[in-house]
Parts: C-alpha cells; structure tokens; sequence
DNA sequence: TTACTACATTTGTACATACAAATTTTGTAA
DNA sequence: TTACAAAATTTGTATGTACAAATGTAGTAA
C-alpha cells in the first residue's frame, strides 16, 4: 500500500515527503509486529534490546554507559529498563570493585535460555520483511538508508 | 556511518538484520530531528500530525475516529492529545449535532497560524535528509520501502 | 587535606503509550 | 417500549520516555 493511500492525503506530495513518512511508518510497521512477537514472552523491544546487547559481551559485564551507547533509542532511561530486567531474574547488577561509580551488568542463565527461545522467532521476523526484496535489493535498500539518515 | 558500526556488533549480520535495524535507526535520527526542530514550539510530533490532519480538512471537522486512522502511529491515546492541544488553544472540540457520540475537533486561527510558521521548516527538515539522494535514488528508495513493510 | 571538576548512575517529574474497562449514544429487533 | 448489541469516545492503570537535577565516586591541583 502506497504511503499516499496510508495518510489518506488528497494533496501531492514532494518525493523527500514521501520518503520520510516511508521511513516512519515502515519503522512503525516493523516494530508494531515485533512487540507482538515479544509480548507472550513479557518483553520490550528495548529490554530484549539491552539482553542481546549483554549476550553479545560474551560474559565480561557491561556497564550502564555502555549499554546506552549501544542502544537503537539513545534517550531511553537504562536504570529502569535494567530494574525491570532484575525483577525477572534476566540480569544481574554489581557495583564494580574497581571504579565503584560504574555497575556490572552481567545476563543470567535465565536470561540466555529466553534469549535462545526467541532466536528463530526473531530470525523469522527479519526474513518475512525481507523476503520481500531480493539480495541486490537489500544491498541497496541498505545503501540508501544509510545515506538518507546521513546529514 | 554503517549500521554495523553504530551496534558496534563484531558479529557478521545477515543482510535481512541489517535491513531491520537501518530501519530501526533511520526512523530514529529522523524522528529525533523532529522533535529537535518542534520543541521550541512546544509540540510533540504527534501532537504536530494531527494539527496537520485538521488542517487537511479545510474547514470541516474531524472526529476522532478519523484522526486515529490518519496517524503514523495507530495506537496513539487520541483523546489526551487533543486535550493538550485544546489546552494550547489550537483547537477546538465539540459534539456532534448529528451523532452525539462523535466529537467534532477543528484548527483553530491560533493553530493555523502555528501550522504556517513551521511550514518551511519542516519542508527544510524533509530535504535534509532526502538531499543526500537523486530523484532517482529516491523513487527506488520509497518503492523499497513499500516492498519492505508488505507482509 | 580540601576544594574542585568530571564521571557514572539514579531519581523526580511531566508527558506519552498500550490496552482493557467503562461510559454514553445510537440503531434495531422483539 | 424495552432490551440489547454496536459504535464512539473517555478513563484507569501500568509502563515507557525525556530531560533536568541530585547523588555518589574518582582524579587532581593547591
């Protein structure tokens, strides 16, 4: 469905108009589908978000500085979302014995099985968006993308 | 700046994952730009979205059925945000002569006049960003995006 | 040591979002 | 007319987000 249809606009729009409301609500599609997927699981997209972040430090702790650089939303406020991990038993929190400014986040093993429950599922979620476009496609929806956010 | 420098992931992705999250952070950096550009206005995006709408109708009132289904963002509380802009006097709410369980929201003169001073600024946020891109570029880019969202 | 600055994180507060339940009105079938 | 289901919107509640201010810690210069 085309993004004019989508707004129900009667009026023309520019090209770089259409293009940003393209960005938007296709965004908004994939993350609409993406709580849904997460939500028997009783999960945020950012919390799963700072999970596979913490997987990705293959056991060494991260620190709260550094979860939030890694993070898709950079404003999102990083002690609750781990608070909430915490309750769940996903996470673990430590002061760092070396600077005690800093705190050592680390996944637990409860943490790791979800994570490898959900693994297909997320898989299964990128292919049915990109099943749409073929490889040469891809490279160049990537390409693109890149270059329109790039001020 | 590529995505995968952005994740700092060391893993190879698969180009449906980077897809994805270009998506994801595209969406982000314009979506920021935005609020940036609107705050000094003291209006959220969405509150901005549905000033827009109003104005699209030309006179006649919206209810709010239409705006919901007009939005970006579908799910939206319709009912506070035209509270915060009744607050800010630039609309007006009333009920329906016709069907007493509709609302019949309209732009006021203040909110027309919001609406032509951020005209040009928003044209120069949307051109920003689709500078980077021929007209070429761009048409594929807003087809790409359509071919992606269609499940 | 004391004072000062920067760093890392947390907390407060206002606002936004998600979603179910409640409210009010309308149309319609018995 | 009464009862009932559907439609349109609002409200309640939990959670999430934005952003400034506060807290606690570290490093450093006088």
């Amino acid at each position: 469905m085309k993004i004019e249809e989508i707004i129900k606009t009667t009026s023309e729009m520019s090209l770089a108009k259409k293009a940003l409301l393209n960005v938007l609500f296709t965004q908004n599609v994939v993350a609409d589908k993406f709580n849904e997927i997460l939500k028997p699981h009783d999960l945020s997209s950012e919390q799963f978000n700072v999970l596979r972040i913490l997987r990705g430090q293959k056991g060494k702790p991260a620190n709260m500085c550094m979860i939030q650089e890694r993070m898709i939303a950079k404003t999102s406020n990083t002690t609750r979302l781990v608070d909430k991990l915490l309750l769940k038993e996903l996470v673990t929190r430590e002061v760092c014995s070396e600077n005690r400014r800093k705190m050592e986040i680390t996944i637990t093993e409860k943490g790791q099985k979800l994570l490898e429950v959900l693994d297909p599922i997320v898989i299964e979620h990128e292919m049915s968006f990109a099943k749409n476009l073929t490889s040469e496609e891809l490279e160049i929806f990537n390409t693109l993308l890149e270059k329109f956010r790039t001020i």
